[in-house]
RNA sequence: GCCCCCGUAGCAUAGUAGCUAUUGCGGCUGACUUGUAAUCAGCAGGUCGCGAGUGCAAUUCUCGCCGGGGGCUCCA
């Protein structure tokens, strides 16, 4: 007999040599049904693995990571097993299960179509309904070479792996290298779609043989494929760039790609964010500095840009010497610094600056405001003492959730170590990361640790904020610099009156970038903007010609207050005139006409078909004003 | 940059190796003067992304370029 011990706690006796899967029986019938995967102490394992000792055991469902993950992972093999039927050449890569569904990497003699892609769908399908086994196969590193000879990428990654042993899975004919663990039968997969083809590196390096992958999506039942389905429908809906011209925020030229023009409503947004920032930093006690954006190659090759990123900068000749626009703000702001002596008195130092920077991204990676070669970084650089760095850091992870709470953001928080390539002592890195650490941990935070992640001059912080639709998006990031401040030199004046102290520095962003916050912004509220952030936030529609009048009059009253109004006076019926309000998303639409005009109200009503009813237009703009400055 | 897909009026679309290139929205003009999600009629708007090649003939086929979308981090 064994004794397993299930995650409440409890423990029960069972068989030697039981299945998980029949553990989970015992357990309920509902959970042997949805069962997926179980872990045996710290080792996931097939349902149908025999249990031969005791331990933790906890069975896996669609519910968890664990079980998801073994899922999407399965329905990639069976994608693998299908495109072996359909074209037997073909070589297998790798194939593992992605935050969205599964892809697997293939190196076939072709393109694939997308009618290959229906024909693989299809395949799979009926390899589901064909409730094929997997077997898994435990043997030696020469004895799966055999069993894998007509694939060079399996044999090549089998020579690699450090242990004798290794394991295959069957299924049927079919029989793939694989760590495991897998769903006990392909008929488990419920739901499959293959969503997208793609272009992708042997181990992702565009030095290796371009291999095709296909995507896709698996789920344990219908309806949740559905849901999934629908999910990219509204983010579609939701698209920025969609939005974007619809709303008359920005556009993008064919004579510019990559950089963004704005027009006058995404201009509005730009700069209410401006402002807000604008505000909040005064509150937390920065300055505000602008530096050029054009300075000599000099400063390039100090700042050690012109060796580590000179591919991403543009270049250009003034009076026959190298200039470069600044794609970083820092060297600048460097050059501000050491105008002067500094005293520790003045520190922690924090100058803000909304920095334009270009940088030449390549063509392949522009996205809408997402990713472009132009962009207002909210940067700003601290300088301090090294024992200000904790408290200074704990200051800013608030600072920051304050700003994303305004727009109704979660967030979370990721912290970098040390990569293999970096500068700077064992002893530096251990007591900045440490700061950090204790900074985030003092705010009260959860966070993540990326272990050698951070940039080769210093540790650093992200934030990835999730949007209304619970994606995930990198805004805010806290970079501690031990670089900067040693290529240049940066002194402060101690207590001991020397003036030859290195200030720690550090480097940090909010918004991340306008462009990119804005992009993320209209997503996130799908064009419908809160009111103190509205471009759009009153519109006005007379009921007929002669009360057009009425409609500028107050329209001129709200706009002296700052109020964003506009006037539909055209000849149109007055649904025609609600139905535009709501689809350029005003905040308020008024209805005047005769009984307005007699009584001095308005008649409101919201860009979401609720109905207000009637106020005096000077109460309602002083509820107006109440409520942009409230910023609701 | 690389791979796959795409490019027809401001936007969204149909279509074809061969007569004046389709439709809707938007725009303009006129009529209607409208009370809460699309009033009616008419008109204008396109060198079918750009360049070259093949053909009697190219928006359609081929090649190159430009631009856009998806992807190129997830590891048997």
């Amino acid at each position: 007999m064994i004794k397993l011990t299930f995650p409440d706690g409890k423990s029960k006796q069972y068989k030697k040599g039981i299945t998980a899967l029949e553990v989970a029986k015992s357990i309920g019938p509902r959970l042997a049904q949805d069962a997926i995967v179980a872990k045996l102490d710290n080792e996931l394992i097939d349902l149908t693995t025999k249990i031969n000792k005791n331990g933790k055991f906890q069975i896996f469902t669609f519910k968890e990571p664990e079980g998801r993950e073994t899922f999407k992972h399965s329905a990639s093999h069976i994608l693998a097993k299908a495109a072996k039927r359909l074209f037997p050449q073909i070589k297998l890569t790798i194939g593992p299960a992605v935050e969205d569904g599964f892809y697997y990497d293939f190196d076939f003699k072709r393109a694939f179509t997308p009618e290959d892609l229906n024909k693989l769908e299809s395949e799979m399908k009926k390899i589901i309904k064909e409730d094929i086994v997997f077997e898994r196969l435990d043997v030696k590193k020469n004895e799966a070479k055999k069993l894998q000879k007509d694939q060079p990428y399996k044999l090549e990654m089998i020579d690699e792996l450090g242990d004798e042993q290794c394991t295959l899975y069957k299924h049927g004919k079919f029989v793939d290298l694989c760590r495991g663990p897998h769903v006990p039968s392909t008929a488990k997969i419920k739901a499959v779609k293959l969503t997208k083809l793609a272009g992708a590196y042997w181990r992702g390096d565009a030095k290796n043989k371009q291999l095709q992958r296909v995507y896709g999506v698996a789920f344990p039942d219908k309806k949740e494929l559905n849901q999934y389905l629908h999910l990219l429908e509204e983010a579609k809906k939701r698209d920025h760039k969609k939005l974007g011209r619809d709303l008359e925020l920005f556009s993008f030229h064919d004579e510019a790609p990559g950089f963004p023009f704005w027009h006058p409503k995404g201009l509005h947004l730009y700069n209410t964010l401006v402002d807000y920032w604008r505000t909040e930093h005064k509150k937390e006690g920065y300055v505000e500095i602008s530096t050029p954006i054009i300075l000599n190659k000099t400063l390039w090759e100090k700042s050690g840009h012109w060796k580590l990123y000179k591919e991403n900068m543009y270049l250009t000749k003034i009076d026959n010497q190298d200039y470069s626009i600044k794609p970083m703000n820092c060297p600048g702001g460097m050059l501000m610094y050491k105008e002067r002596v500094h005293s520790y008195k003045e520190l922690p130092l924090r100058v803000g600056e909304l920095g334009l920077v270009h940088r030449h991204e390549l063509s392949g990676t522009l996205n809408g405001l997402f990713r472009v070669r132009a962009f207002t970084q909210d940067d700003a650089h601290i300088f301090m003492t090294e024992k200000q760095i904790q408290s200074e850091i704990t200051r800013l992870i608030k600072f920051t959730e304050r700003i994303y709470k305004m727009f109704g953001f979660e967030y979370k928080i990721e912290l970098s170590t040390r990569p293999e390539k970096s500068i700077g002592t064992d002893k530096q890195w251990e007591t900045t990361t440490k700061a950090l650490e204790e900074g985030i941990k003092k705010a009260g935070k959860q966070y993540y640790i990326n272990e050698g992640d951070g940039a080769f001059y210093g540790p650093k912080i992200d934030f990835h904020i999730r949007d209304a639709l619970n994606r995930t998006w990198q805004c805010g990031t806290i970079q501690l610099d031990m670089s900067m401040p040693e290529r240049f030199k940066l002194t402060y004046m101690g207590e001991d009156g020397e003036d030859k102290h290195q200030p720690v520095m550090i480097h940090r962003t909010i918004y991340g970038s306008l462009e990119r916050f804005i992009g993320i912004l209209v997503e996130h509220y799908a064009g419908k903007f809160p009111l103190w952030l509205s471009p759009t936030q009153v519109r006005i529609l007379p009921v007929a010609d002669r009360f057009a009048d009425y409609a500028y009059k107050i329209a001129k009253a709200y706009d002296a207050k700052g109020v964003r109004v506009e006037v539909d006076s055209r000849t149109e019926s007055i649904s025609k005139k609600v139905r535009d309000g709501q689809l350029a998303k005003a905040n308020y639409i008024l209805v005047v006409g005769e009984q307005e005009i007699k009584k001095g109200t308005v008649a409101i009503r919201t860009r979401d078909n609720q109905v207000i009813g009637a106020k005096k237009a000077d109460e309602f703009l002083k509820q107006l004003l109440k409520e942009i400055n409230e910023k609701k």
